[in-house]
DNA sequence: ACCTTATCTTACTCCGTAGTAAGTTTACTC
DNA sequence: GAGTAAACTTACTACGGAGTAAGATAAGGT
């Protein structure tokens, strides 16, 4: 079995033992078995368990990327590249829910190396995202320009609420991703576009309108 | 000194070292020296590591919910509750960063039992946002009922939002929790109410596909 | 046939740390 | 001032699991 092969398939099963026990619960010894191999191979090949842990992270990060920066990348204006992105998301997930825990949330319980990692995957997403929406908001609204840091504030606010709904999705399995995708943008979008020109939302009771 | 007053002290020290290490790499040692006791009274006092951090998870996610509950009690509509919530949840993380961080993203590490605890919080939270969703497109509209599927969405997505601002926010120490949340209101607030008027998003037909 | 390199295994070592046994001091009661 | 309970300590044990040493097998290459 070429080293190629069995690396790939060593990173395969550790993903679902990470995703289904955490970085510090998955043992080294249950991947090797559940490949079909033992443990000396994924330190020959992996260098350590978070040298193997790194892998799976890159692996699955750059499928995402790939996945979300094509479907950004493709034509139309940037909010359609936004809401395609959102679908590209949405649609890794259903499709790779185990990867998808992988990368979620385990930044705080890991090393330095590979927070620092998970930290830049975030940080690459979110500012993807910041630019799709400061040009989507330059396009729609010719006059207004969103400052850089309140693009981020909506960009932070949509990667929050795209991943929360991720949660959301696992209970209803029949909804698309496309479906989930547009309804997000539904909530975010036209509500933008009416607070640039104007009609802001305060506490102080404003009745009698809308 | 009263056993009340040490099981404080030592909950006090456990949240700082659980929210810079993580609950694995986080020693009882540690917490014991740091506390300035020793090991066994940790033991006697709290019987095990997840018992520790059990009782750290419940004290301040009780503290979180009270906050939060209490804001969202006081008078005026929905959406100024929901609004005072979110206000209430901005400043208890800008005032009790380590308290958010142990709190926030270690679900996935842990034992059945605490999984389950943080599961249960976040549950609760969201079915509180999601009825004030609910009240809130209410009243502004009597009209249009939203279902429970959608104001669920909604909250997912808002809480998430919320959630993921946290980060925002610690890059942008100068900005206060009240203008955090009025951002964040104006962001999905006002684009919803114009969705159930009809003006929907959809993305612009692009020639030759879909 | 012999050497080399790649794939793979058994059978360990070693360490961090959760958890404990047994004992000590302080302080309060009767 | 003996009895006792709470607050507290030192000094262990136990064990899971990361990482490794040493060697087996198989496949070319010369």
């Amino acid at each position: 079995m070429p080293r190629e092969v069995r690396e790939q398939q060593i990173i395969d099963v550790a993903i679902q033992v990470f995703a289904k026990r955490g970085y510090h619960a998955a043992s080294v010894d249950e991947i090797a078995e559940l490949a079909g191999i033992s443990k000396p191979m994924v330190y020959l090949y992996l260098d350590s368990k978070e040298g193997l842990f790194l892998a799976c992270l890159r692996r699955e990060a750059d499928r995402l990327m790939a996945a979300f920066q094509e479907a950004a990348r493709d034509g139309g204006t940037p909010e359609r590249r936004l809401h395609a992105a959102l679908v590209a998301f949405f649609g890794f997930v259903a499709g790779s829910r185990d990867s998808w825990v992988v990368l979620h949330r385990q930044a705080s319980e890991l090393s330095e190396a590979i927070a620092a990692a998970v930290a830049e995957a975030r940080r690459a997403v979110m500012a993807q995202v910041a630019g799709l929406v400061r040009h989507g908001i330059a396009e729609a609204d010719g006059k207004v320009q969103l400052g850089d840091e309140d693009a981020d504030f909506v960009a932070h606010a949509l990667v929050g609420a795209a991943d929360s709904l991720t949660d959301w999705m696992e209970r209803h399995p029949n909804q698309s991703p496309e479906g989930i995708a547009l309804r997000l943008m539904n909530m975010v979008w036209v509500g933008m576009s009416h607070v640039l020109e104007g009609e802001t939302w305060a506490p102080s009771p404003v009745r009698g309108e809308d």
